[in-house]
RNA sequence: GCCACUGUAGCUCAGCGGCAGAGCGGCUGAUUCGUAAUCAGCAGGUCGGGGGUUCAAAUCCCUCCAGUGGCUCCA
């Protein structure tokens, strides 16, 4: 009889139970609730099957679907349940990898194009194996035992192949069918009555890897049904605001099929952007900044020197004139380079900050384009600031600075990435490595949480990314900074130092809000289309209940007007009812009913949006809370 | 760009080989109304474009365009 293990639990407790105790048996010991939400366990950090001895004494803890480890291991699951379907429906499929996602999970085959109705086999194959409660049972077998069961399937080959030496080879058995996995697993497929498919769709080979096409499915698990039946109704919600409905809806964006990629702003939608960029320009004056506006298309030889050339040209709209290639600009940065050049610099003008509101062309692949969220035209709040070694962090830190308070203005959460050197890139890799470990450093001085996404550089430098999700929990980079060693010193640009001598700038390229129509899409899916006051294409609305009020709602309407209010008054063929339900579809902040009482009293029935009841307030109170609301640019009505 | 799916009135959608429909919106008229839909009438369509099959195509096939979901890429 070996030794007895000494376990320790979350709560501190301890036990000590007989070596080969399997991990369910040990949480049940120790607490039998908690025991019963465990999908797994943890030992040492290490997940492992329920059914698994405890391989020593350590620390013991429950894996339920609240942890991220253990919903990762539940979609694992679900991923194996639809191999399993999938291979019963479709003989000869060969399922390669299902790994949890962060929504969910996927697994992909090597098979023939799916169609919808393969896809309603493998839900039905599911819930029979679901109702069947198969049980996840763990094998671990020698390599050449693996290499023989897995013999048909050279995905799985591989995966045997590259599999680290000193680690054992495991596969899970799930009625006939078995997957080479790691695990752990949930005990059986009973575990996942909540296993939603989201759909399926090809995935592109690596390029030049000979691979075959694989097939994705796409799917989502949950404990319960009632849990799944949660994540759809939300998932509905979300899609009811999904900007490119609201964009239409509230007469904000229209796109042709003539121009695709190529937002139209409506009347509405035009006032919003401008408001942006009224807020960002509000700023540039006051963090010393000066716009310029540079040409809309450039001779190719410009790109050349900038390095787009050889590193965007796919993603440009090229044309011909003249005899030579020109290029519409995808980005402000050449522009701004030759401003630079345009004249002799001193180190007295240091650090210069250029602005550039200007539209931007970029040729993306067609099936990419999304909405508003990705286009091929499109206006950033650029601005490129030409600094000294020693600036870049101060103006760095004011930039940050600048976009916490800009997405607090918005109520967005955002989140920071720093993206380093990617495989293609110009200049040394010292340069590049001085510039990752000042943004680093920056970072961290700052106090910033941030993640690192290796290789995901612009390929003239490192860049700080600004990130906030969708709606649907898509994320979308909006901001970035990006510190570039490389553009000035192509354009040989130069500014005259104190020592008399000639040195090149440091440019940092930099937008914070992203481009206005990114930005406006984000922030529709954000709202739910209910604007800000201060960005609301129509921020008020004068509905008199009987043409007896028409003149009184005139005044109101013209006072309202003078205060700079955008402001908007109805007739009276339709009902108060119906036209303050348009009001309210439309997301209007502010609605003003005007009735014989009001007239009376020569006060306003507000009506604020989000809100029931009505608020009797006279002129003057109506106007100064405009004041407050809209001049302060607060969120809310 | 790749794979799959979708495209019918301004919008949301039904019709899926045999006379192009509904609701909302629009217009006209009546109603003058107190905080989310007053009533009636009318107009509105080469069924995404082109080609084919068929006695007959919105419907079946091919192709192009666009959109959607993924992949790749990206502000």
């Amino acid at each position: 009889m070996p030794d007895p293990v000494r376990l320790t639990f979350p709560d501190g407790r301890s036990l000590e139970v007989p070596a080969g105790t399997t991990v369910a048996d040990c949480l049940v010991r120790w607490d039998p609730a908690r025991a019963a939400a465990a999908l797994a366990g943890s030992w040492d950090g290490r997940a492992l099957d329920l059914a698994s001895p405890v391989p020593g004494s350590g620390h013991l803890a429950p894996l339920s679907f609240d942890d991220r480890a253990g919903r990762e291991i539940l979609q694992h699951s679900s991923a194996h349940l639809v191999a399993k379907a999938l291979t019963e429906a479709i003989p000869g499929a060969l399922p390669t990898h299902g790994p949890p996602t962060e929504e969910g999970f996927f697994y992909d085959f090597e098979v023939r194009p799916l169609t919808p109705e393969d896809l309603d086999q493998v839900r039905s194959g599911m819930r029979r194996s679901v109702a069947a409660r198969e049980p996840f049972r763990r094998k671990e077998v020698s390599r050449a035992e693996a290499e023989r069961l897995f013999a048909g399937n050279p995905h799985k080959l591989r995966y045997i192949r590259e599999a680290p030496a000193d680690e054992a080879i495991s596969y899970y058995e799930t009625g006939a069918f078995i997957d080479l996995c790691r695990g752990p697993h949930v005990p059986d497929t009973g575990w996942l009555q909540g296993v939603h498919l989201l759909g399926f769709s090809a995935i592109t080979p690596e390029a030049g890897s000979g691979a075959p096409p694989l097939q994705r499915i796409r799917g989502v698990g949950f404990p319960t049904e009632a849990g799944l039946r949660e994540y759809l109704k939300l998932r509905s919600e979300a899609e009811a605001r999904d900007h490119r409905t609201l964009g239409q809806k509230l007469e904000l964006i229209a796109f042709f099929d003539e121009a695709p990629g190529f937002p139209a702003l409506l009347p509405k939608g035009i006032t919003v952007v401008r408001e942006l960029e009224r807020f960002v320009r509000e700023h540039l004056k006051d963090a010393g900044y000066a716009e310029i506006r540079t040409p809309l298309m450039w001779a190719q030889s410009v790109y050349e020197t900038s390095g787009h050339w050889s590193h965007y040209r796919e993603n440009m709209f090229l044309t011909e004139a003249d005899d030579r290639m020109w290029g519409w600009k995808p980005m402000n940065c050449p522009g701004s380079m030759l401003i630079f050049k345009s004249r002799a610099r001193s180190y007295r003008e240091l650090p210069l900050r250029y602005a550039e509101f200007a539209p931007l062309h970029r040729y993306e692949p067609s099936g990419t384009l999304h909405g508003l969220t990705r286009v091929r035209e499109f206006v950033q709040d650029d601005a490129h600031l030409f600094v000294t070694e020693a600036q870049i962090e101060p103006e760095i830190k004011k930039l940050l600075a600048w976009i916490a308070r800009a997405f607090s203005t918005f109520r967005l959460q955002w989140s920071y990435e720093l993206s380093t050197r990617p495989a293609e890139f110009l200049g040394e890799r010292e340069a590049w490595d001085r510039a990752e470990a000042t943004l680093e450093r920056i970072l961290r001085e700052t106090g910033i949480e941030y993640r690192v996404s290796p290789g995901e550089g612009a390929f003239y430098g490192p860049k700080i990314d600004i990130h906030v999700r969708d709606s649907l929990g898509r994320p979308w980079q909006l901001g970035t900074i990006q510190l570039d060693y490389q553009i000035p010193a192509r354009f040989e640009l130069k500014y005259q130092g104190p020592d008399g001598t000639l040195h090149t700038p440091i440019v940092i390229h930099r937008v914070i809000l992203g481009s206005f129509e990114r930005f406006l899409g984000v922030l529709l899916e954000h709202t739910g289309g209910r604007l800000p006051p201060w960005l609301a294409p129509v921020q008020l609305r004068i509905l008199p209940v009987t043409e007896q009020q028409a003149e009184a709602a005139r005044g109101l309407e013209e006072e309202l007007l003078a205060d700079g209010v955008r402001v908007e008054r109805t007739g009276t063929e339709e009902s108060l009812s119906k036209r303050v339900r348009s009001a309210e579809i439309e997301r209007i902040p502010y609605v003003v009913v005007i009735g014989e009482k009001e007239v009376a009293q020569n006060g306003t029935s507000v009506r604020i949006r989000g809100t029931k009841e009505s608020l009797a307030l006279s002129r003057a109170e109506l106007r100064q809370r405009l004041r407050d609301k809209i001049g302060s640019r607060a969120f809310e009505p």
